[in-house]
DNA sequence: GTGAAAGCGCTAACAC
DNA sequence: GTGTTAGCGCTTTCAC
């Protein structure tokens, strides 16, 4: 099996001593400039990388970050990975990925399993399911860097950042309104997510500053965030046979929305209904029924919230100043 | 900043020498029942874990493997990331991520990260504009575990498994010809790819078979694997504004598929095509216009992928014998 | 400007 | 059955 060079290796070819070598690899400035220069000269011919293993243990910094999220196969969180290693990299981090799908009991295995990996930090999209935040709560003040990004904790205080939820669902509805829809049904997500409030808040809100009163009946809550396509299933069932019946349907997140798509197929006489969802995903375009949709910046989302991480753990002091980022989504209307 | 308990600790804290500890927690033979019980016990009660950098600095072992794609927004990649990381995890490996975006020079540096990050093995999917193999060539030679899959290489000689896009192809083909279609034309991939050959020899054989002369006017590369919506719309439209117009499209791939959909969007009396193709996307079934699709078992080879090679890595003797594993695909008729 | 030595956390000879 | 010691690759005092 190959041997990587050392930096003993590289003192006893060029016979000075291994401090030199760590020092002149490092661009110290108590390094002859000569020595300096021969050293980085055969470091690099004999393709010198220093041994992160090494580094980590005398340092105590692994330079990898973990990340968590409910699901990479969605558009929305690929697109924000997508991000977060753009910059990461670049500034010698790497990323280690975990999927709650949803499940609380994944999410506190994945985060304990990344706090023993010795991650330097996390950045978290919490599961729709998780109610019981302690597992956070604890690595937060064992002094873990922590940003939460989309699904955020207002509960613990450290860099945030997510859509303008309440802006984008509020201009959603209010779009809807003007082109002449009354009856806006809304389907949500799962409750205990940030998410899930500020856009329903966003769209309760356009409804008041309308004066159309706020219908119970139009709403409809996907405890399974759109997992569970039964579930989805029922409630545009339950919906669309209401008394009131809607003439639009704005709803809360990208798999709710394929998931709800695929329900209205199913369904006669719903071609009139006016749609508008969140989605990131490449092909809602293609999607039939045609439907409108609110994209998020995510690969943006993604850059900063590494580069609030990283300001995090590079910091020589403790934080004290935190700043939650909001980001506006932009509404694309189709047919 | 919180600090983690290490074997001095527990070993100050009983009395008994550091060794004694490491060997209790290793759970060998050579300890006193006694003493393990007291050291796991106290070690539980303290919340001890090793620390990952001292044990890769002295195991010269990293315990992370990293996977190579094109794209983890793509369906097919996601669900096999999924499948690797759960026998990942569950043996104690963690998992490094990286996208090439079908770019060889990001493959290049991507790979040469990794390596230099001492991953313990690799688990590759080449890009579709690699040609050169020379950077793989060089780490395999050196000794690193290497596995392929999906894209595989058949000149580096090591663990394999990807679908068997042949019989996939052939099937797939046999069956328009058996409904009837004649003119079947096909939308290959970028032509380096193994896939793309195999590919292209199963839908060669099966109109063979069938008394069907190939049609060189049918056949179109997309040298971007679908990554240029222009390309494959330049492609969708010579291939249907030729003399001998086919009645019948073969699709090489997932993202040419959703490409020549939103294509297909703008031609007018494209209607009567039908179309078959490969595809892993969970809204496959919501596009419009309608396709039949061919779906890789993407979970499972990321499993087989995994499970070959950790036992490249943890084999005691070099590994001569390789196995090359063929899975099945699933063909979806719709419409 | 450079070198020697110690130590990060862990394990494997080697003693006893 | 248990302890002592050395060393994985690196950096950082502290000397000179």
């Amino acid at each position: 099996m190959y041997k990587a060079a050392t930096i003993k290796d590289i003192a006893r070819a060029l016979d000075v001593s291994p401090s030199t070598v760590s020092r002149a690899l490092r661009d110290s400035h108590e390094v002859g400039t000569e020595t300096k220069q021969k050293v980085l000269e055969y470091a690099r011919q004999i393709n010198y990388h220093y041994n992160p293993a090494a580094l980590s243990l005398r340092s105590r910094r692994s330079y990898s970050i973990g990340i968590m999220v409910a699901d990479v196969a969605n558009s929305f969180f690929s697109q924000t990975i997508n991000g977060i290693e753009s910059i990461a990299y670049e500034r010698g981090y790497n990323v280690i990925i975990t999927q709650s799908h949803d499940s609380y009991e994944r999410e506190v295995i994945n985060m304990e399993h990344l706090a023993n990996r010795s991650v330097d930090g996390l950045l978290i999209s919490m599961s729709a399911q998780t109610v019981d935040y302690a597992h956070v709560t604890r690595l937060h003040e064992q002094g873990l860097p922590i940003v939460f990004f989309d699904r955020i904790l207002s509960d613990i205080d450290t860099f945030k950042v997510t859509t303008d939820n309440f802006r984008s669902a509020y201009n959603a509805t209010e779009a809807l309104i003007k082109k002449g829809y009354r009856n806006i049904a809304h389907l949500a997500n799962a409750p205990q997510l940030s998410i899930t409030t500020e856009r329903l808040n966003g769209y309760k809100a356009a409804l008041a500053d309308n004066d159309i009163p706020f219908n119970e009946n139009l709403l409809r809550h996907c405890y399974n965030g759109g997992r569970d396509e039964q579930e989805v299933e029922q409630a545009v069932n339950s919906i669309l046979s209401a008394a009131d019946k809607p003439d639009a349907l704005f709803i809360a997140s990208d798999r709710i929305s394929t998931a709800c798509i695929r329900a209205l197929n199913q369904i006669k006489g719903a071609d009139e209904l006016a749609i508008i969802g969140f989605s990131n995903s490449d092909v809602v375009d293609l999607l039939s029924p045609r439907i409108s949709y609110i994209r998020q910046r995510a690969f943006e989302m993604g850059q900063i919230a590494i580069e609030m991480l990283i300001k995090l753990i590079e910091s020589k002091y403790p934080v004290y100043e935190f700043e939650t980022k909001l980001l506006e989504a932009e509404v694309y209307w189709q047919k």
